[in-house]
DNA sequence: AAGTAAGCGAGACGGTACGTCCGGTCTTAGC
DNA sequence: GCTAAGACCGGACGTACCGTCTCGCTTACTT
């Protein structure tokens, strides 16, 4: 089995263009937009090949994700803090303020946008990207759902729709930046028994 | 003033033409999924010139947009049903059902996907499609206000926000199909004092 | 019999039409060359229909042929100075003169090279412009031949397949303009033996 | 330097593309003739991307010189037989013969056509084609001139002129095939007085 | 040390679509 | 019935990228 890598002969992959590669990408896409991306473009500003693109990763969109990764930490805090309203208000505050960075705002719309054109790319979208956030705000809600803190007769998973449905219709469909009132409402939708 | 176009010379538009467009757009959107869909197939399925195409429409995305438009009624009934989880029940249903034909996610799945992408049509998608939709739901929203039947501290703006994030999010984020529990969760979630 | 086309109904050919689209295509073709001339440009120089174009001329090539017989006087004159040599100097005098000017020089080449890539434009010219040309020189020569002033063994055929063959190869394929000294030279070899 | 190709990195140029585009325009050429020649019938026919076609000629007609080249023998022999009448006879029973071809004769007439349409064209066209053809017969000339067997007054160039004149016109204007007579004419004209 | 196996930048390759231009035709309203 | 205007279908233009394929070179492990 050659599960280590180091074992196999021949050049190693090199850090350097991986890295040159994600950075010409993020500048691209910061100066140009996403719509006027290209491998082309890419392995012209990293002075790479494009095979070496093409060897390490799917799509541009995938470069993409993996240039955004890079950049921001995607670690996700599960806060504790007792109760449903003020876990809901960590979460959020975290999320709005990476989504709120122009540059990220940028690339989540791309990646929202190749996800509906290419079906593979979704796939490892939501593998790699939503599904991981999801479960962050998923355990926090189960807990307020164990506490009875939910709004009545409603499933978590709905909750967890609600709150990243609500966070991305703003991101994609609003012209406007994300406001951090709509944290404080989404609060007082969702967690609205504050327990006494 | 040249308001009346009969009044000019020339060959008028043809509406045959248009509508060979629409439906070659419509039937290859269907087919290959709109990634693939291309001006220059378009013009061959129709029997169309491409130049036709540009003339009339500025992107792909406007003829998937107004295909859209011709073949669903997008006209949106405001209900007005005395109280606001009724309404709310009602918008939501004809909205889900229309959101639920394969042919038609597709098509709106591409549109909010080309809107990330191409921000001069991102203002003609807003301003021709999403404002529209907004506008319907505000009446509903504006009226449960006044009457004093939304969570407490949450503006119907943020409302709207909610319902058609929710919406748009199970659309291009969640691969299952629209569930219609999900509107009657939103109603209970939005409009949750039904009053005694 | 409708040999007078004032008795026909409808309206008449417009004559102002008809030099509007010469002169325009005169200009165009000084201005840009006789490559970038097109239908649509002459009609929009022209304040003209491209159909009034294509109902009159069987192509652009032929409206450049029409420009050239308006702005010149194609008629060749045929001098009868008593001796060869004295009317081939004036014919070549003549010849040279107008071909010298450097709109005339555009349209000649464009004439001899649109002939050649269509077939039945070849036929037209060759009736319409070459043949005549052809047939003063011949009246001319023919005299030279019958009083024995052609060199021995050189039909009058080929005296002026030299003489206009020596005149289009300075055209086409040398970018001078045509030297006067050129005809002397010809005289001389074609008209050597002034008869005592 | 790297006057060396082979040591730049990258791909090298593919000959058997070139020689399947170069055979593909000759074909298309004899076929349907130049007129309805286009680069990208050449490129479907020699299954061939466009981009191969324009990365290595500037031009349609550039393809068909070379084609031209390619097939033909274009090296001229110079022969020294002694004397104008049989040098200048041996020169030109070789051009009558090439350019008596159906396929290099179409060729001949577009490369022709296409110099006066194009000037940059021109250019290479006189450089690559013309001008070597002059030399050789100049070669002769020069030589005929020394010894004194040209006519009175008549210098090199002119000589030369008349030569390639006559021939291009027969070939460019007149529908009949090239005529061996006309070179015994051409003969008769220019090296009239064999020196005893 | 030689051999072998990958990865690298570079760049040509066969394709496909772009958006534009023009050809030649057809359809208006107006003279 | 001609005219200006202008839309129509069709097709080639020259360009931009796609994803693949050589190249010569470099870097690593294996013998």
């Amino acid at each position: 089995m050659d599960a280590n890598p180091a074992q196999r002969p021949g050049r190693r992959r090199s850090e350097a263009s991986r890295q040159a590669i994600l950075a010409a990408a993020a500048e691209l896409i910061a100066q140009d937009g996403y719509g006027s991306l290209t491998i082309e473009n890419i392995a012209r500003h990293s002075a790479t090949g494009k095979q070496t693109i093409y060897r390490w990763w799917p799509s541009k969109a995938d470069v993409a994700m993996e240039a955004l990764a890079d950049k921001t930490d995607l670690q996700v805090p599960i806060p504790d803090e007792g109760n449903f309203a003020a876990d809901l208000r960590a979460v959020l505050s975290t999320s709005f303020a990476l989504a709120r960075q122009p540059q990220v705002t940028e690339i989540l719309r791309a990646l929202m946008a190749e996800a509906q054109i290419d079906d593979a790319f979704a796939q490892r979208f939501r593998s790699q990207f939503l599904e991981r956030r999801r479960r962050a705000l998923h355990t926090i809600v189960d807990r307020a759902h164990a506490r009875g803190e939910l709004p009545a007769g409603v499933p978590p998973d709905t909750v967890v729709d609600v709150v990243f449905g609500t966070l991305w219709y703003r991101v994609l469909a609003i012209p406007a930046p994300l406001d951090d009132v709509l944290a404080d409402e989404l609060v007082r939708i969702l967690a609205p028994a504050s327990p006494g």
